[in-house]
DNA sequence: TACATATGATCAT
DNA sequence: TGATCCTATGTAA
């Protein structure tokens, strides 16, 4: 489930869990067995999200990178309970809990450079203390693609993800295929403000919840039974929560989005 | 048992 | 735009 508040949430989790102290570091599938061996033994200096990126410091110079693309996943477990089967291609053990990585799109050790061309490229973090709206407006309004495309763009923003974009679009009433260019300011801030909002949620349930509290009847965001917690994704044909419409759906920047024809008109 | 699908991204055409 | 990579899961056959 690996949009931004996914890695932000695994940055903070592996820190509490693994740093300050000697790492074990494995490679039980295989691919990555070289990596591991460099890592096994040494210290866990910190840990850092920047949008869907994974980072790990490790004392020696070790830098840690790890992209779980779409079906990468971390698995945490006690050390106490079995070692889950599968193919895991990364095992990180601390003093009482283990990290196993399976499915990643990315999982090596790679060079400051390297690091330094990945933060580089990516548009500001809506998790990122600092991370300045005024600059995803600049380059969200740069854009002629959809803005439903521009939200997937990680240079535009970093971290949005194919729930976040139609979520985001459905609660701030944008239509997904107008062009990017044609959002005014306001419009462009507040987009921003909506996914500070919705990822820093996301965050701290460790789940995509956007429901809002009215419509959720006294439910904390928490409790919101799955099948209930989003607008839009997913529900294609499914009356909206907010005015009943039937739930469009089409493919816009490669992926499936969903959007309500009333809530999102297509004029500006 | 096979196939479709998935909250991602890249590369070839 | 389509093929491809990584793995798990749910549904169909």
């Amino acid at each position: 489930m690996p949009e931004g508040h996914t890695i932000h949430r695994l940055a903070r989790d592996q820190r509490r869990d693994l740093a300050g102290h000697l790492v074990r570091a494995s490679s039980p599938q295989g691919r990555f067995a070289v990596g591991a061996a460099d890592l096994d033994g040494r210290v866990l200096l910190g840990t850092e999200a920047r949008g869907k990126h994974l980072f790990h410091h490790y004392e020696g110079s070790r830098l840690l990178y790890v992209h779980l693309g779409l079906i990468g996943k971390f698995h945490r477990d006690r050390l106490d309970e079995p070692a889950r089967l599968g193919e895991v291609r990364l095992r990180l053990e601390g003093r009482a809990m283990r990290w196993d990585l399976t499915g990643p799109m990315r999982c090596d050790l790679i060079a400051v450079t390297e690091y330094e061309q990945i933060v580089s490229d990516l548009g500001p973090d809506p998790l990122r203390r600092g991370a300045r709206a005024a600059d995803f407006v600049t380059r969200l309004r740069r854009k002629r693609a959809p803005v439903a495309a521009a939200l997937l763009d990680q240079t535009v923003i970093a971290g949005i993800g194919n729930v976040y974009r139609s979520e985001l679009l459905f609660l701030r009433g944008i239509h997904p295929a107008r062009p990017a260019a044609t959002l005014d300011e306001d419009e462009a801030h507040q987009l921003w403000d909506e996914a500070v909002a919705q990822l820093r949620l996301g965050l701290r349930l460790n789940r995509i919840v956007t429901i809002s509290a009215e419509d959720r009847y006294g439910r904390a965001a928490g409790r919101v039974p799955a099948g209930e917690r989003l607008y839009v994704y997913q529900r294609a044909g499914l009356p909206c929560r907010r005015c009943g419409a039937p739930i469009e759906r089409a493919v816009l920047g490669a992926r499936k989005v969903w959007w309500c024809p009333i809530d999102q008109p297509l004029r500006a």
